[in-house]
RNA sequence: GCCGCAUUCGUCUAGAGGCCCAGGACACCGCCCUCUCAAGGCGGAGAUCACCGGUUCGAAUCCGGUAUGCGGUACCA
């Protein structure tokens, strides 16, 4: 069997991460099983749909790498693949010639029900205890009824009769399931009254004509999915296979949505975090190996992905454990790789001080791939990489008094501190200004007078970086480079004897 | 309300009758490493496998019921 499956967005919103989740599924049991990857816009609801959405969400797919092998054209890009058009609006005509086959044998009708008498029903329903459903007004109109209503100016939907029975599929992730029609909520409207075709008739009409062999989508679908096999049968289409994923949760375990979680993978993007590891860690929602690994890249799910191993329950989206991948995956990074992924993130974060009306210095690649290897361990998203290396671009540094002083230390030490620590660093860098050069003659400075290295090294640190967290003292030292760094010990040292009064020497 | 699905450490999960008084990962705690912060290493705590019955010599695993949660129930997708 060949396999054929799709994603489906409808460009209602930014891409969520639970679309991308579906998408990453169906996409890795298209590349396990030699299968084609089909990309669908879902723009039937005009109302809601928008270009900007689409390219949100074509933009982030394609960031992600799920590539698809089939889809709409986008951005002056031809379309791709033999069952286009790929984007419903533009496939009304087969919507059409569908709803009339199904007209013509009966299988639907026009119903001139009005939104009011439709009110009535439900409220009449609510009362009796009964569920919702369609109590078939229009369900066997004669000619002259029709004729009548259409005088009236009514204008019709479109129903699909839903008929009796018990609609019964076997899901690959959920076994057998068996749903009376009953429960359907009567005949389905398919076509609106302004002429436009509904989701539910949409899809499969789709599904049908794109030979779609795998429906993969989210268990929010399955109570729905009774509705679609009666319309592959009605329209003599073959029965794909249905296989129903988990939800992606909220902390309270409700469907995650924009209310209470992050949910754009773009505002993911933003923060820093790098496609890998969402991958990864959107794979392992639902899904698990089965080993003891957990860190997979895109080709590594492939390789062991099993539709057949997705598990039933919803998995909560946890943030701390996709910080933990992001982690993983920013230290697997070439270098080079990191440096062009990083430096948008630092230029943002200079170019906004800038703006505030501070001195910065623009860097290069150069000047960040020097002390990308002090930072990398450090990352847990790129955009935290400003916090890290700001101190090697802002001009003027802006130092906290207070930080300057070692807790062990007080005032007068951190002044001899500096003052010595500043002659030292001078001289080696009258010799070579590198990491091993520095550090020793620092360290027995230290020792001949009984003072705590991480002591000295920490108002050091303090003194050129202005923060009390920062890469390895020494190879900070060498990256700024001995005319900045004297520099700024002498700054250091001007604002503990000013703005620190020594009280009794 | 009705229909459907689900339920293993806080979270993601392994587990398909004995290997499980339940394994891994994140988070948490401690120790080690260490110039800070990380990273890394080692260790710890953490789940009466929702509950109740049944089947079986034996159940997290099979069956039934209950509870709870979630989803669906639109001229949204």
């Amino acid at each position: 069997m060949t396999v054929r499956v799709r994603i489906a967005p409808s460009p209602t919103g930014p891409l969520h991460i639970g679309t991308a989740r579906t998408a990453l599924f169906n996409y890795l049991f298209a590349r396990r099983n030699g299968g084609s990857f089909i990309l669908r816009l879902e723009d039937t609801d005009v109302a809601r749909s928008s270009i900007e959405y689409e390219r949100d969400i074509l933009d982030g797919l394609h960031w992600l790498g799920l590539e698809w092998d089939e889809g709409p054209e986008v951005a002056g890009l031809p379309a791709r693949g033999p069952y286009g058009p790929y984007r419903q609006m533009q496939r009304l005509d087969s919507y059409r010639e569908a709803v009339e086959r199904l007209l013509r044998e009966d299988k639907a009708y026009y119903c001139y029900c009005t939104p009011e008498e439709l009110a009535a029903d439900r409220l009449a329903q609510e009362a009796a205890h009964q569920p919702p459903h369609y109590v078939g007004r229009c369900a066997h109109l004669t000619p002259e009824e029709r004729r009548s209503r259409e005088a009236e100016g009514r204008k019709p939907v479109i129903r699909f009769r839903i008929g009796e029975g018990v609609v019964e599929f076997d899901d690959v992730v959920r076994g057998h399931i068996a749903i009376d029609t009953s429960a359907l909520g009567g005949d389905l409207v398919i076509v609106r009254s302004d002429g436009t075709p509904l989701y539910h008739f949409t899809v499969t009409v789709d599904d049908a004509a794109m030979a779609i062999s795998h429906i993969i989508r989210g268990e929010d679908h399955l109570s729905n999915t009774p509705k679609h096999i009666l319309l592959f049968k009605a329209l003599g289409a073959e029965l794909p296979k249905f296989a129903h994923l988990p939800l992606i949760l909220n902390p309270d375990r409700t469907k995650m949505s924009k209310r209470k979680s992050q949910t754009a993978i773009d505002d993911y993007r933003e923060e820093g975090f790098i496609r890998e590891a969402l991958v990864n860690h959107l794979g392992l929602l639902g899904w698990a190996s089965g080993g003891e690994e957990e860190v997979f890249g895109l080709d590594e799910l492939v390789e062991r992905f099993e539709l057949e191993r997705v598990h039933a329950g919803g998995a909560v989206f946890d943030r701390e454990r996709l910080e933990w991948l992001n982690g993983q995956w920013i230290r697997r990074l070439s270098d080079d790789d990191l440096v062009s992924r990083a430096l948008p993130y630092l230029m943002g974060d200079l170019e906004a001080r800038r703006e505030r009306g501070e001195a910065v210095r623009i860097p290069t690649e150069d000047d960040l791939r020097v002390l990308l290897p002090l930072v990398r361990e450090r990352l847990p998203v790129l955009s935290s990489i400003g916090a890290m290396v700001d101190f090697l671009f802002v001009e003027e540094l802006q130092v906290n008094p207070a930080l300057l002083v070692p807790k062990r230390w007080d005032v007068a030490t951190t002044l001899e501190g500096l003052t010595e620590a500043r002659r030292l660093i001078a001289e080696a860098g009258d010799v070579s200004f590198e990491a091993d050069e520095l550090e020793a003659p620092l360290r027995a400075l230290c020792e001949a007078r009984g003072w705590k290295a991480g002591d000295l090294f920490m108002a050091i640190r303090v003194a050129v970086t202005g923060r009390t967290a920062t890469p390895p003292l020494f190879d900070t030292l060498v990256c700024l480079g001995p005319a900045r760094t004297l520099e700024r010990l002498d700054t250091a040292r001007a604002l503990v004897e000013e703005t620190v009064p020594l009280p009794h020497d």
